[in-house]
DNA sequence: CCCGCATTCTGCAACGATGTAGCTGAGAGG
DNA sequence: CCTCTCAGCTACATCGTTGCAGAATGCGGG
């Protein structure tokens, strides 16, 4: 049906293995020879079978992508920057959903995923960096996004979750804002996404002299609805707030969300912070402060390190741990200036506030 | 290294091809022989190599998936649901972007995700029918989704665009609208996503016995930022509306948010509804009012579609289209009711309004 | 008692590429 | 003039599986 090398191979007049060495760039093939085999190429019209290529070399030159849900923006946007990375080098992202469920997890690490491709980025949930260990034995490279597992094992690509969040905390604390509630941690938190955010909030407290209150830290699934009810809970326990940071953007978003419903202006009643920069920060009304957690940089060198062990020009023997570097976004739903430059009146969007978006 | 049929074999005591029977459901196997096999199967951990499988049988078990960018969350989450109906067919997803240009769109057609996969989930954007049929001819299944293309020679899984878009403008007339602006399309269109949604407007407003009014219709980039600009143009020019129908939306989203920050009310001073009901809608402020295009339904068909033609087990000479059903998702944006039953004082999302959310 | 057929299993070739080894001829060196 | 080296090519085995052909066994029917 297809053609084939031994196609290429009698029309060029030469054996199949020399129009191997031709695709595979070997070094010691007379010019005529290879522009022989090239024209042949172009003629009938051949395409190297990756499937046989594969099964011979042991190369897929595909990676695998395992996120909880691709449907998620943050996991949509990060999907698709990693694809562009992995394009740009010529190799295809595979992703598979894992429902964040300790079963698929394992599937996802060990089942076919992992055969057909050369390499995995992995965003563990709830798998401990024992049970990866365990289930990565003696198999190809893994490079772990996110920080739910914290490892000198394995390689990773994170973002400065503390510093990130410190900085935001400090933002707010700028505006006026004394009484911010976190949305999306347990008071105790103290690792994964949750618990270094919140530490970076606690330090940026501590920094301006103020206490830690467990009463504004309210737990929440990172959705939105999960911001919605978080919010619902903390205006029903009748906590007073200035503030509200979603340490993510669903979070942030539903917070909002509820906040305007229920008839608090935002930023006038209390600003809304967020964490990812998705593109729908952007566009919500008002729009929402953000941290921008550098996610090209994070899908460049995660691809970057990924190939580079894949294809052995990474020999650290330890995990290679990458940070990538944040920036601010501030929007409207909590700008900056104190609170009392905040217009009193008018709506919820007042070009005051508006005016200090970024481009 | 790995474990194959040969060891399985072995340490099974039976030939390799009876354990490739086995494996394959051969049906002459006494029921001794297949225990011996895969005792042997679970007590070495084989599992079969795909890549050999998919060289020797010729498929891959997966299906290809070209959308233009998947971090658009209308793709991301169609992408998301087609990725769980494949895999509960035990077929995977490898998704490639387009960026909705005419080489990467013919790439994806013919180059090697073609290849690695059993058949094609296509969204043309730029491509028509005869570049498609030309650029497959005598490839793989493929099966269009979306409505770029509607074409007899090609399977095709679609959603009522018209019927839904005539539903929602007989919505927004219902609640007392006469200038319904729509975002998205240009006055002439008539097919495309734009020109079907574009119908079903005309043919709500004949019902309704108004005229068609080209100055409402604002061609847009199918973007949030190509809302909101889209509707800074109608503002400065001058056209009195009281309702706006973003074509998706990413628009009504962008043109939401641009009429709160110029201090139109919404849906005081005009109702914005949107296309897709992706899950943002359902927690922007206000909620948006949209239409539900069924993505389940077009995930399981899809889905479903291609792998019959794969497998052979759909016959139809001719193009199949599946059209699957639409709801309409009232939401605060676009509440139902008259105009004049709005509260007309109270932040924009006033409880009376809110109070006609569906759950 | 033998034939035919269903059942159960085996062996070989093949899918389309790459790795390894080896062959050939030309030029360099003695 | 003979050996040695190495560029440039060919031949064969191999990756792990499945398709095809066929062998061996048992059983019922004529």
């Amino acid at each position: 049906m297809a053609v084939t090398m031994n196609d290429v191979a009698r029309a060029a007049g030469v054996s199949l293995k020399t129009v191997s060495n031709v695709l595979n760039n070997y070094e010691f093939i007379r010019p005529a020879t290879r522009q022989k085999v090239l024209d042949a190429i172009a003629e009938l019209g051949y395409e190297a079978n990756l499937t046989a290529r594969s099964l011979r070399s042991g190369k897929s030159r595909m990676l695998g992508l395992v996120v909880s849900d691709l449907s998620v923006p943050y996991y949509a946007e990060l999907a698709s920057k990693l694809m562009t990375a992995a394009a740009a080098r010529d190799y295809r992202v595979v992703v598979e959903q894992s429902a964040a469920t300790r079963t698929s997890e394992l599937t996802a690490l060990q089942g076919s995923l992992s055969q057909l491709t050369d390499g995995l980025l992995f965003t563990p949930l709830v798998l401990d960096a024992d049970a990866v260990a365990a289930a990565r034995r003696g198999t190809k490279p893994l490079v772990m996004l996110g920080e739910h597992i914290d490892d000198p094992r394995f390689d990773q690509v994170t973002m400065k979750n503390v510093g990130a969040a410190k900085a935001m905390t400090a933002h707010l604390l700028a505006g006026g804002r004394r009484r911010i509630a976190v949305i999306g941690a347990s008071p105790g938190d103290r690792a994964g996404s949750p618990g270094l955010r919140l530490t970076g909030y606690r330090e940026a407290l501590a920094e301006a002299g103020l206490d830690f209150d467990p009463a504004l830290i309210v737990p929440a699934e990172w959705r939105r609805d999960g911001g919605a009810s978080a919010v619902a809970r903390l205006l029903k326990g009748g906590q007073p707030f200035d503030a509200v940071f979603g340490l993510n953007d669903a979070l942030a978003l539903g917070a909002m969300h509820e906040l305007l419903l229920r008839g608090v202006r935002v930023p006038e009643g209390a600003a809304v912070a967020g964490f990812d920069d998705i593109d729908e920060a952007r566009f919500s009304s008002p729009s929402l402060t953000t941290v921008a957690p550098g996610m090209n940089e994070i899908a460049e060198r995660s691809v970057q390190l990924l190939i580079d062990r894949i294809e052995g020009s990474e020999k650290a023997a330890f995990g290679v741990h990458v940070e990538a570097e944040f920036e601010l976004r501030i929007r409207a739903s909590a700008p900056a200036g104190g609170v009392s430059q905040l217009p009193q009146t008018g709506t919820s969007t007042a070009s005051a506030a508006e005016g200090k978006v970024d481009p």
